[in-house]
DNA sequence: TTGTACGCGTTATCAG
DNA sequence: CTGATAACGCGTACAA
């Protein structure tokens, strides 16, 4: 490995030379500036990040953490973070689970962005502190060094089923992910206490407990076709369980949304091509967003209570 | 921040002796090592990553990197390298384009498995070493130290178009990816050597130069229909152009595959969704073989060439 | 069983 | 303008 040293080696120089030329100071003739930075290209040396913040102790890496590979909006996620960090000169890391845990420290990085429900509540509160917030997507924990940036998935959720109920559904049934996950609470919050509020009784047999994936709205499907009664309409804690919902419903040549509506939540690419009225989340913004509440922790802001970004309805083809 | 040395301090003892129990060294007393255990729990002491690798050099973390988020395959790939390594207790992170010139050094990690064509052969070329294996997901280049792990594109690309061909299709049409990438040009090889073998002439006015983003697909039928001449079936090089194709093919009537039949290439969770016809690519398992072959090399083992793993065609409704 | 001295790659300070 | 040297936090010989 060609560090610092080889530099000066080849250059006839000192090693603070090519430092002070490498950080951009004035004090390097420009003659001898010049043919270090051409060494330097020349041998495709890199400073050693390890050497520079041991020495500096500053750090301008982030550390974006998740552990579940088939939920495709953490792309988005990533994305809005990257693009946030990358125009204000961080470095972005993204860890899974396993390696978090030698990451995830202030003397790596200087702060974080976790989506990552495997990382437990106790982990996150004693590994942040003054110079490593991080920001919380999946879940809510109220410190003084750790804001949540959320989806207000209640709020749309009621939006959805009251405009459901507008259209005259009374029989509703709902497929459900995991309990312990925000999401799954929340939305089935904003579902039970819309129909309450409209006295609309919910039929427990209507709920399923699914798990996001496609396979488990199609097996809640088969479980509901089997006791012989279906609702009229489907809603679904996200997407891929509408789709599964919908393959079942097609296989048993039940008609969406004749027969039965059906919606989701997410929005992802596959709801507009198969034409699934859902909810919109802004997934890119909300990286975005969370980057840049991110860097203001580290500047010292504190946090002033979670952060829930509004999503949208999506009506499409599955609602009657 | 709390260093070894303030442990060392508390606890009365030498640094050494701090180390020493951390590394789990059996030449220390059973009393002195318990209290000092005791001392770190509670200052809530962890080793400075960047001190700690500064000296011994990380030797079980490999890089991934990538840059763009819209490629949800990506996801896939990630996920097979990731249990791969776990399971051989190698920590994974990933990193974007920035981030990885920081990165991916020796100094850093053992290896790296890359998947983005803004890293410059000369980059990887310079970085890669002994010490530094780095597998290509992207490109081909034979240096020792390098290892490709691809598709095999062009046999499969020639087994699609010999099927279309004996199916009886005779005008063809092309969309592809940019010139730049590895996967487009043995696509459209395989695509024009079998028009060639067979004698079918291939007009380059149904050559379409896209971007792999559904819109440009979209865009070239939009074209292709403007010049008031549309091919039979339109072999597209990866899925979201056949889709944006197909959704400007239906905003048209051109009904498919009635009037026209459409191929992609991936076989996501969309293409099962919409039925197209397309190519499937493992791509768990190419992810899975690539840190496969990264700790292999890591071990020792000398680079014996490209490895193409085989796709497979899936027929579907989008083809006469 | 414990302590000392040194090295890792870099930057900051200060002397020349 | 340039160079020598002391940190930074940790691991590891080797000495005590």
């Amino acid at each position: 490995m060609i560090g610092i040293k080889d530099i000066a080696k080849i250059a006839g120089v000192s090693v603070s030379t090519v430092s002070n030329v490498l950080n951009g100071r004035k004090n390097v003739g420009k003659a001898t500036r010049e043919r270090i930075l051409q060494i330097c290209a020349e041998q495709g040396y890199h400073p050693n990040i390890m050497g520079k913040n041991l020495k500096t102790g500053r750090k301008n890496t982030i550390v974006f953490n998740f552990s579940e590979f088939d939920r495709y909006f953490y792309l988005k996620i990533i994305n809005g973070v990257h693009d946030y960090l990358k125009d204000n000169d961080y470095d972005l890391i993204i860890c899974t689970d396993k390696s978090s845990k030698n990451f995830m420290r202030s003397s790596f990085a200087s702060g974080a962005i976790t989506l990552d429900r495997k990382l437990s509540d106790d982990f996150l509160k004693s590994v942040s502190g003054k110079n490593f917030p991080i920001i919380l997507m999946d879940r809510v924990i109220d410190t003084e060094y750790t804001k949540s940036v959320i989806v207000d998935n209640y709020t749309v959720m009621c939006e959805l089923v009251q405009a459901l109920v507008n259209k005259g559904f009374k029989r509703f049934g709902f497929i459900g992910g995991p309990d312990y996950t925000l999401d799954n609470k929340e939305r089935f919050a904003g579902f039970e206490d819309t129909l309450k509020k409209n006295n609309i009784p919910f039929d427990y047999k209507y709920y399923f407990h699914g798990n996001y994936r496609e396979e488990s709205g199609y097996q809640a499907v088969k479980i509901f076709i089997l006791s012989h009664s279906l609702p009229e309409v489907l809603v679904c804690a996200n997407d891929d369980m509408a789709f599964g919902a919908i393959r079942a419903l097609e296989e048993n040549n039940i008609r969406v949304p004749q027969d039965i509506s059906v919606t989701g939540f997410d929005d992802g690419d596959l709801a507009e091509m198969v034409g699934l009225t859902t909810v919109s989340i802004p997934r890119y913004e909300s990286g975005y967003l969370a980057a840049k509440e991110l860097l203001e922790m580290i500047g010292g802001a504190v946090n002033a209570g979670p952060f829930k970004f509004s999503a949208k309805i999506n009506w499409r083809g599955t609602v009657r």
